[in-house]
This record gives C-alpha cells, sequence and structure tokens, in this order.
DNA sequence: GTGATAAGTAAGCAG
DNA sequence: CTGCTTACTTATCAC
C-alpha cells in the first residue's frame, strides 16, 4: 500500500530556480554537488573557471538556499517528531494511569474486607466478654 | 516586560511585493482593504477602472497571495496551540500521577497498620487461650 | 473561490 | 559562515 500523501503535499523541487535559463549555468554543478562541496574547494573552483564578482556572489547565494531548503526540512521533520514523542508520552502515561487505578481499586476493596473481619473480631469479642487492650481498639 | 523576541522572528511585512514600483499600483488598495473587500465588489471597481485583463489577473492574484499569507499564519498559530494543548495535558495528568501515588502510599501505610493491628488481635487473643471462628483468622 | 498544509525562500538570530 | 526558526510564498489538495 502506498504512504498516503499528505495534505498540501508538493513534489520535490526538480528545476533548479537558480539557475536561469539564459544566460545557461555558470557553473554547470548539480545542487546536491553545490550543497556538499566544501566552501575552500568552491572558491578555488570559482576562482579556476574565472567567473566574475557577480557571478560568484550568485553562486554563493544559490549554495546558501540549498542549504536553507535542507534546515528547512530538518527543522519540520524535528518539530513532527517532537510532537510525536509528546503523544506517545501522553498514551504512556495514561497507561500508566490505568494501572495505577486499578491498583488503587484493589487495595481499596482489600481494605474493605479487612476492616470487616477487624470489626468482625471486636464484635466477637464484645459478645464473648473478652477485653481487648485499648491500643488495639480503634478502627 | 516586552515579551522575549521569538528565535528567527521577522518584521512583518511592509513593503507590499506585489506593488511594482513601475508602474505604479493600478488600483491604488491596501493590502487589508483587498483582502477584505468581496469578490462582487472586487470585479466591479476592476470593470469600472477599466483595467486591462492582465492587470485584472495580477490584482487577483495579489489578493489570493494575501489571503494565502493569512491562512499560513492561522496555520502556524494552530500549531503551536496545539503543541501547547499537549503540554498542558501532560502536565495534568503528571499532577494527577502524584496525587494518585500519595494517595496510593497513604493508602499502604493505612493498610500496614490495620493488618498489624489485627495480627496483634490474633496474637492477644492465643495467648488468652480465646478460640477465633475460623472464618476471621485469615490474615 | 476558500481554506489548509507541505515544501521552498528569505530574514534574522546565535554560535 | 553554519544551522535553526519564523514569516512569507507557492503548489496542491479537498470542499
Amino acid at each position: 500500500m502506498a504512504p498516503e500523501p499528505r495534505k498540501g503535499e508538493r513534489k520535490p523541487k526538480e528545476v533548479d530556480h537558480y539557475a536561469p535559463l539564459s544566460p545557461p549555468p555558470i557553473l554547470d554543478i548539480t545542487d546536491d554537488e553545490l550543497v556538499t562541496i566544501s566552501v575552500r574547494d568552491l572558491n578555488r573552483t570559482l576562482k579556476l573557471r574565472g567567473l566574475t564578482r557577480e557571478e560568484i556572489v550568485k553562486m554563493k547565494q544559490r549554495r546558501r538556499t540549498l542549504k536553507n531548503r535542507g534546515y528547512a526540512a530538518s527543522c519540520r521533520i524535528k518539530r513532527i517528531e517532537q510532537k510525536d514523542e509528546l503523544e506517545v508520552e501522553k498514551t504512556q502515561e495514561w497507561r500508566d494511569m490505568e494501572l495505577m487505578q486499578e491498583e488503587l481499586v484493589k487495595m481499596k476493596e482489600e481494605m474493605t474486607g479487612i476492616r470487616g473481619r477487624y470489626e468482625a473480631l471486636k464484635r466477637f469479642a464484645a459478645t464473648n466478654d473478652i477485653h481487648i487492650p485499648p491500643e488495639l481498639q480503634h478502627i
């Protein structure tokens, strides 16, 4: 089964907004390469090709934009992960609460039982004229 | 105390990207007015001013973008509200859990106490040769 | 057309 | 400069 598309989902970018149709790409480097290459290597390549200052600035900006694209993606991922985490924690706490509630109920029943027997014992003592020490008489 | 600015906060939009510097605004309407006016009224005004088809399309697009800006804002607000809600619920559950835990501890202490007295009562009976009915002997 | 949402772009802050 | 986060823009989807 396909992973059901989300609501406003968009296809990943295929065209490169930063490579103007004319003039053609000044360096002929893919987005992936440009965003991966080190600044040092990029500068060297730029210098070797003899790009103008303006072209260099454009290439740098294109690189920055590509980086930003990645940052934005990880930021979104992080956000939904945190939300999922919160929900998981909530569910877990809810389960713990249920368990505790059960334990509490069981204990209350046990308490009622023992209280009953304790009272019965005292009544038994009373009807048989047995004198119980005072420290054993309450509740 | 100022409401501490958020991390990547940006100034709200002041300039209108959709009103090109030249030629000047084709309709001289503010963003707020444009996004508020009804489609019917907008169409009437557009027709009255005798705008070209292209200008009308541009104006419509500007309106759509302004609307989208609002949608995006409410979407963001909704998201942070939901997150806050989750956190509040988590905190509340945590509090409830604490209370329940306390109650459980108190009950366990009470139980220990009553068990002790019950046992003492039975020992008292035993040392005094009192015969307790079998249904009152366990625990 | 309206509203919502995911992805992408740009501004601004922190390090 | 890098990385992140927010506001904004755009593409899409549902109604």
